[in-house]
RNA sequence: GGCUGAGUGGCAGAGUGGUCAUGCGGCGGACUGCAAAUCCGUUCACGCCGGUUCAAUUCCGACCUCAGCCUCCA
């Protein structure tokens, strides 16, 4: 299995700390409002990588945190004037509706900052005492990057090129413009006692003490969102690897941004539209599908046409289902597996493995005949990337209706007396008239079924 | 300004030194009372300029354009 690295910057062979296991850490969410559909991105797409590799049989320990102490937190919470925690509390069950309605997996654990202040200060302590951190009269904690050899080496930029690059306000008590805080000297909002005076956690430091807590002093993979790279997993790696003098993650992997007109979806933007709106109008499966119609370092645009694109596709693969059962288990076509399993393994390429799906569902069509051998496969392989997980009857009658089920069904049954005494002037209106209000309805071996439409 | 990534047909999006991506859309058929679904056929391509090569969309160099990071960000 390939795996592209973002420290080396290169395709590389996956070798594992211990056979057939990973253990993997995703930077999650700094929880003071409503997810937006670029957080699902790289989420979702984390999500069909590790749904992938334990269907391929490794064992993977899932490890995604949550900031749950933060300066927007805080802020957040003064403005709506709750306790940080009672809002951080909110937005995490926010949060987890949120990414439950899209079929994600709940991590093997989900650590929260406010849970290991210890932790934190244990390891602002031991990079003090080996000199990697300082802190000037009343100032903050600093971390000492000079003192970090490769400091730079995952986002690829020098000491030297920070310091010339444009600052808005500088900080007198830095020894150099990319120290970052370590512990926060404060005592308004939510502090903690430290040996360093009451405050809290910077950020970065958190990571570290809790993948590490976690997952060990070294670990296989540490994931997140490509505008994590710099400074948060910059910082990361220093602060570990001086903490530790271990190598801290092997394997780092960074998810492309998700774009809206030709802009980063971003908070600070104001121009993100958060998971609920989407799935007001769209399928989870069909977001999940969007995102992984474009390979997961990649850029994409967001666009209602987008997700439109890959409804048809996802409808096509329901229809293969509408009428069938599925046994559970591989059968025949080692070729469509094993050519699924070579895209995957080549760094997850999931448009690549969903043309192979593609593929593989026409030739179920051609045929015309059932086949459940192969449509068992095609469900399998689909259910490795978390899509086709509903059953196509709830999948196409998803979204809002005008009508009560019953209605519609009457409906129908009218359409059909009109169709048995060939007035088809009637039923034809009967269809018309629902399909402006989204319904369609489809004859399918003399029975009628309908489905909404977006 | 520095660093990074990308530019593929109407759209989305893989891949490759010489044969086809694929899907959507368009067009033409089959099927259907008509549709839908499904199938068959078909159209449309690799930013620009040089170089290497028998051959380049694919390798090299310049250029143009876009995006990301350099400040909080998944």
């Amino acid at each position: 299995m390939k795996i592209f690295n973002s420290l080396t910057k290169k395709k590389e062979t996956f070798i594992p700390r211990v056979h057939k296991k990973i253990d993997l850490y995703v930077c999650g969410m700094t929880v003071y409002d409503d997810i937006h559909i670029g957080h699902a991105r790289t989420f979702i797409n984390f999500d069909a990588i590790i749904k992938f590799l334990r269907f391929a049989g490794w064992e993977v320990n899932y490890i995604r945190n949550i900031t749950d102490i933060d300066d927007k937190i805080i802020e957040a919470a003064r403005e709506a004037k709750i306790s940080a925690l009672d809002l951080s509390r909110k937005y995490i069950n926010e949060m987890h509706k949120d990414f439950d309605s899209l079929g994600m997996m709940r991590p093997n654990k989900e650590p929260k900052v406010s849970d290991h202040i210890n932790e934190i200060i244990e390891m602002i302590k031991t990079l003090e005492n080996k000199g990697y951190a300082y802190s000037k009269e009343d100032s903050d904690v600093y971390f000492d990057v000079i003192k970090f050899k490769e400091y730079g080496k995952l986002s690829n930029r020098t000491l030297n090129q920070i310091e010339s690059a444009e600052r808005i306000d500088i900080d007198l008590n830095k020894n150099h413009e990319a120290d970052f805080v370590l512990w926060k000297k404060d005592t308004l909002g939510i502090t903690w006692p430290s040996p360093w005076g009451q405050g809290r956690p910077g950020w970065h430091i958190e990571c570290s003490a809790m993948s590490m807590k976690y997952l060990g002093e070294e670990f296989d993979i540490h994931g997140g969102g490509l505008d994590l790279k710099f400074p948060h997993h910059e910082n990361e790696i220093a602060q570990s690897r001086c903490a530790t003098n271990k190598n801290f993650a092997s394997y780092w992997m960074h998810t492309g941004p998700l774009r809206i007109f030709e802009k980063k979806m971003s908070k600070s933007l104001k121009n993100f539209l958060t998971v609920k709106d989407v799935l007001k109008n769209f399928h989870p499966e069909v977001l999940r599908l969007f995102f992984l119609l474009t390979h997961y370092r990649s850029p994409i645009s967001y666009s209602e046409e987008g997700l439109r694109k890959a409804k048809i596709i996802l409808d096509k693969l329901y229809n293969l289902f509408e009428n069938e059962k599925v046994i559970d288990r591989f059968s025949k076509d080692k070729t469509f597996i094993d050519n699924f399993f070579s895209s995957m393994e080549d760094d997850f390429n999931t448009p690549k493995a969903i043309q192979l799906i593609q593929n593989y569902a026409q030739s179920i069509n051609q045929k015309g005949e059932i086949n459940i051998e192969k449509l068992s496969n095609l469900k399998m392989i689909l259910n490795s990337l978390g899509l086709l997980e509903d059953h196509p009857n709830n999948y196409f009658k998803y979204g809002s209706i005008d009508f009560l089920v019953d209605e519609i069904e009457n409906f129908i049954n009218e359409r059909a007396e009109a169709r048995k005494n060939k007035n088809f002037k009637l039923a034809d209106k009967i269809r018309d008239d629902l399909l402006e209000k989204g319904i369609l309805l489809e004859d399918l071996d003399g029975k009628t079924i309908w489905k909404k439409i977006s």
